[in-house]
DNA sequence: ATCCCGAGGG
DNA sequence: CCCTCTGGAT
C-alpha cells in the first residue's frame, strides 16, 4: 500500500469518529499551558493535572514564578518525574519570559525553544495549540504510532525526522488535529508495550499489524 | 521491567 | 549519537 493511501485512511477514519481532539492538560492561559507541557515530559497528563492547580494558585503569573526560588518551588513538583530538573526549568523559563519577552509567551517556535525546559516538542505544542500554527509535536506516542501505522519510515531514528515526514504528507489544516489523533491512538489503543490490535479500527492498513498479526508483541 | 505528550548536556 | 534526570503506573 502506498504511503499517501495510509494517510487518507488515517484521516478519513478519525475525521469520521473523532472530529474534535484536544489536549487533556488543564490550563486557562498560554502561561499555564507552557508550564503544564514542560511538566508533562515523561509524565502522564493526569498526574500533571493533579500537580498544577496548587502551582497555579501560588504562582498565577510568570512574575510570581520568577520571584520564587528552588526551595520554595521544588515541593510543588515532588510527585512528578524529574522534579529537580523541572524546578530549574520553570524558574529559568519564568526568568527569561519576564526579562526578555515582557511576560508574554512568544509565538515563534524558535523563540520558544530559547526558553529553559522548552525543546522542539514543547515549542511545537505551544505554537500549535495557542497560536494555531501548523506544527507537529513529535512525542513518544506520535513517534511510535506513526511508524507502526506506516505513515513514516519504520527506520527513522529521531523525532525531527518523523516530524518532517509527517509534515510532508498531512495537509496543513489537519496537522493540529492529526497530532492529537496520534496521541489518543497511542495512549488508549496502540500502547507501547502491548498494543490493543484486537480492538484497533486501523489494522486493515497498519504495517505493524500486517507484520505481527493480532496480539503481536513489539 | 518498561513506559509516561522530553530536555539538556556530553 | 549517547546518557542522565527520576516519580508513578502497569
Amino acid at each position: 500500500m502506498r504511503r499517501t493511501e495510509r494517510y487518507r485512511l488515517f484521516i478519513d477514519y478519525f475525521s469520521e469518529h473523532q472530529p474534535v481532539a484536544e489536549t487533556e492538560l488543564t490550563y486557562e492561559n498560554p502561561y499555564q499551558l507552557l508550564v503544564a507541557v514542560i511538566l508533562s515530559a515523561q509524565c502522564t497528563d493526569k498526574r500533571v493535572n493533579l500537580t498544577t492547580p496548587a502551582l497555579f494558585d501560588r504562582f498565577p503569573t510568570p512574575y510570581d514564578l520568577a520571584n520564587s526560588h528552588f526551595e520554595e518551588l521544588q515541593p510543588f513538583l515532588r510527585s512528578i518525574s524529574y522534579p529537580n530538573n523541572k524546578t530549574r526549568h520553570l524558574l529559568g523559563m519564568a526568568k527569561m519570559l519576564t526579562e526578555e519577552f515582557g511576560g508574554e509567551v512568544p509565538e515563534d517556535a524558535a523563540l520558544l525553544q530559547k526558553l529553559p525546559g522548552v525543546g522542539r516538542k514543547t515549542a511545537n505544542v505551544i505554537a500549535s495549540v495557542i497560536y494555531n500554527q501548523p506544527k507537529m509535536a513529535v512525542d513518544t506516542h506520535v513517534f511510535r504510532v506513526s511508524k507502526r501505522l506506516g505513515l513514516v519510515d519504520q527506520k527513522l531514528k529521531t523525532p525531527l525526522e518523523v516530524e518532517k515526514q509527517l509534515m510532508r504528507h498531512i495537509p496543513e489544516t489537519y496537522v493540529a488535529v492529526a497530532h492529537h489523533w496520534l496521541i489518543l491512538h497511542g495512549r488508549y489503543t496502540c500502547l507501547a508495550r502491548r498494543p490493543k490490535c484486537e480492538v484497533c479500527p486501523l489494522t486493515h492498513f497498519c504495517r505493524y499489524y500486517e507484520k505481527h498479526g493480532a496480539g503481536g508483541i513489539i
